[in-house]
RNA sequence: GCCAAUGUAGCUCAGGGGUAGAGCACUUCCUUGGUAAGGAAGAGGUCAUGGGUUCAAUUCCCAUCAUUGGCUCCA
């Protein structure tokens, strides 16, 4: 007999080998219908695996992590099955569950996949589904694993397997279809109920672009067709919060095929509020001892022979601008940091002057590979809010505690509250892709851990993602449709003084290296405000709104009263505008509203004998009519 | 860069081997209207670009460019 014990604490006892479906089933049929999982001391589990030690045990339902993973997984199996009986002889990749919902990396051979192909594939999934084969669990040795797939020919999972050790070998097989897995799946195909495949694309093998190009199909399943009703009408609203829509239909910026893919164009709204961010961010720095600089767009190729970017990037890059002279090559600016070391260069500088913090909101180009470019997130010109820090060693983490103060004020005041901090280590068992002595590096590494554990926010840490020259702490952000972004940067770098023999002159009159810390708390322009813009879904806050109040007269006759009502909003500063077109009231506050202006002011007879203005806030509908002042009062409690 | 797909009016899209259509937006006129779309008329397109097939191509084929979804990359 072995003990059960349940999340609540109860344990029961049950005969050896007991499943946990059986379990759930003798507590209630009720449950046993609906878990499709359970967690076994921690694991999960297939339902119908027999228990043979005394455990703690959980069920899991498709709404529980652990259960959707299963079933995603499990309706990745399904898929290779349909595709399997639909197109013989095809090889298959790997198919897990992925965040939200399941891919399958497939090797069509000569067969050009399209997304024709899918609802073919989906109507199969459905068919196969009602068979409600049951997915059984198999243990099976090395060689038979091997022998099955050389006899099946999917060199793909030969090459799996090879990498496992033997006695730690399951398949899976439902119905007709047997695949490599260490699960766990859902007990049988007939609990999926809805299925949608969503999306095509090319996917390396094990993704080193040496390898063959796979087709991935990506898509998604649930228990109930409701629920993926709901989920597809959730794409559908993340897709009206897309920043390329929004751009276009808020007329903050345009892209023009004859100036060049990946150059955004910034129209007068947008720029209005990259400038307010600007200025905030400039006051802002100003405040901690920045010093704004401006530096030209191009450098000579030399610099980057210096900063050891020419070696590195050169070649992928925009190529060099020839002058008359021969020989002579200038580079599009790829990044600030080298400009900034030869202004800290320009001057001897002593201990006392440290830390040297020079900013600037330095336009880089970089030539993105074309299948990367997206909207304003991933393009080849684009502004970075830069600054480079030169300080003494000791005083490294008192600056990264400053910086990390600075960029967590900026996410808040953008109200991204849902961010995750990365903090980037070299990777200790390949030591020789970085640069820079082992007690440099853990001194910057040990400064970017104990300054966010001392400012208290959670990190994630991955290793081998540092830049070459040093750690980073990277602010990753979500896009509308669950993409992540990196956002602020701060990077701790010993590499550049170096190259550029920068140095102060310490307390005891010798010389020494300054450290550098690279850090933008927004990253770039671009890809903020293409991340603000899916966040507020439009909805600037109203000191980021291009225009704050939007004045609708009733009709011609109260264009007067509006203009006055207008001018006095743009005396206290306020971005006020008249609607004067001969349409109705409704008209003129559904376009307001549209185009999210935050505020609208009605003004008609009623107002203009009273003096007064009828408020109306966007999303909101009428606030009242009330005194301009008292209107003004609302606007500047808001902003405040 | 790679794989797949898309490209028709400012926007969203329909159409289809015989030189194009809707809604919204725009212009003009009528209407002067009270809290999310008043009415009428009009203008607007080398059907992404370049080749090819054909009596005839916007439609079929190829290439290029751009865009989209991913993969790889990201100083």
């Amino acid at each position: 007999m072995i003990d059960i014990t349940f999340p609540d604490g109860r344990v029961q006892t049950y005969p050896k080998g007991t499943s946990a479906l059986e379990i759930a089933k003798s507590i209630s049929e009720g449950l046993a219908r609906q878990v499709i999982a359970a967690e076994v001391n921690g694991e999960v589990r297939d339902l119908n695996r027999p228990i043979n030690e005394s455990a703690k045990i959980a069920f899991l339902k498709f709404e529980d992590k652990g259960g959707k993973k299963a079933f995603w997984h499990s309706t990745a199996h399904l898929m290779a099955e349909a595709l399997e009986s639909l197109y013989p002889g095809i090889k298959l990749g790997i198919g897990p569950p992925i965040e939200n919902g399941f891919y399958y990396d497939i090797d069509f051979g000569d067969y050009t996949f399209g997304e024709a192909d899918l609802e073919k594939v989906e109507n199969k999934m459905k068919e196969l589904a009602k068979q409600n084969n049951e997915y059984l669990r198999s243990e099976v040795s090395k060689d038979k694993a091997l022998a099955f797939f050389t006899e099946k020919n999917d060199p793909y999972k030969l090459e799996l397997i090879e990498a496992l050790e033997d006695g730690n070998i399951t398949f899976y097989t439902q119905g007709n279809f047997v695949d490599l897995c260490k699960g766990p799946h859902i007990p049988n195909t007939g609990i999926i109920k809805a299925v949608k495949l969503l999306s095509l694309a090319g996917a390396y093998w094990r993704g080193n672009e040496k390898n063959k190009m796979l087709t991935r199909i990506y898509g998604v399943s649930f228990p109930k067709q409701s629920l993926l009703d709901e989920h597809l009408q959730l794409l559908e609203e993340a897709k009206k919060r897309d920043h390329r829509r929004l751009g276009a239909e808020l007329q903050l910026f345009m892209f023009s095929e004859k100036v060049g893919a990946g150059l955004p164009i910034w129209l007068p709204k947008g720029t209005f509020v990259r400038n307010q961010l600007e200025n905030y961010l400039k006051e802002e720095q100003l405040k901690r001892g920045y010093q704004q600089v401006i530096t030209p767009h191009i450098a000579n190729k030399n610099l980057y022979i210096t900063s050891g970017h020419y070696a590195k990037y050169g070649e992928g890059s925009f190529q060099p601008i020839k002058t008359p002279n021969e020989n002579e090559e200038f580079f599009l600016k790829p990044m600030n940091c080298p400009h900034h070391c030869e202004i800290f260069k320009h001057v001897p500088h002593s201990y006392r002057e440290l830390p040297i913090r020079i900013a600037e909101f330095g336009t880089v180009y970089r030539y993105e590979q074309s299948g990367e470019l997206h909207g304003l997130s991933r393009v080849r010109s684009f502004t970075q809010d830069d600054a480079h820090i030169f300080c003494m060693p000791d005083q490294l983490k008192d600056e990264f505690l400053n910086v990390l103060d600075l960029t967590m004020q900026v996410l808040n005041r953008m109200g991204f509250s849902e961010f995750t901090a990365q903090i980037s280590l070299r990777d200790p068992e390949n030591k020789e892709k970085y640069i820079g002595s082992d007690e440099v590096w853990e001194k910057a590494e040990s400064a970017i851990i104990d300054a966010t554990r001392e400012i208290g926010i959670p990190t994630i840490t991955e290793l081998g993602e540092a830049a070459f020259y040093g750690p980073k702490l990277d602010f990753m952000v979500k896009d509308a449709l669950g993409r992540s972004w990196q956002l602020g940067t701060i990077q701790v770098d010993y590499n550049l003084p170096e190259r550029f023999d920068l140095e102060y002159v310490a307390s005891d009159n010798t010389k020494h290296r300054p450290v550098m810390i690279h850090r933008a708390p927004f990253g770039s322009f671009e890809r903020f405000i293409s991340l603000l813009i899916e966040s507020t879904a439009g909805n600037f806050p109203l000191w980021l709104a291009p225009t704050q109040v939007m004045i609708l007269p009733i009709s011609d006759k109260f264009n007067a009263y509006a203009q006055y009502i207008c001018d006095a909003l743009k005396k206290d500063d306020f971005r006020a505008e008249i609607d004067q077109r001969q349409e109705k009231i409704g008209k003129k506050i559904r376009d307001a509203e549209v185009s999210k202006t935050p505020y609208m002011l009605i003004v008609g007879e009623k107002e203009e004998l009273e003096g007064l203005v009828s408020a109306r806030k966007h999303g909101q509908g009428d606030i009242g009519s009330m005194a301009l002042k008292d209107f003004m009062l609302i606007l500047k409690n808001e902003l405040n």
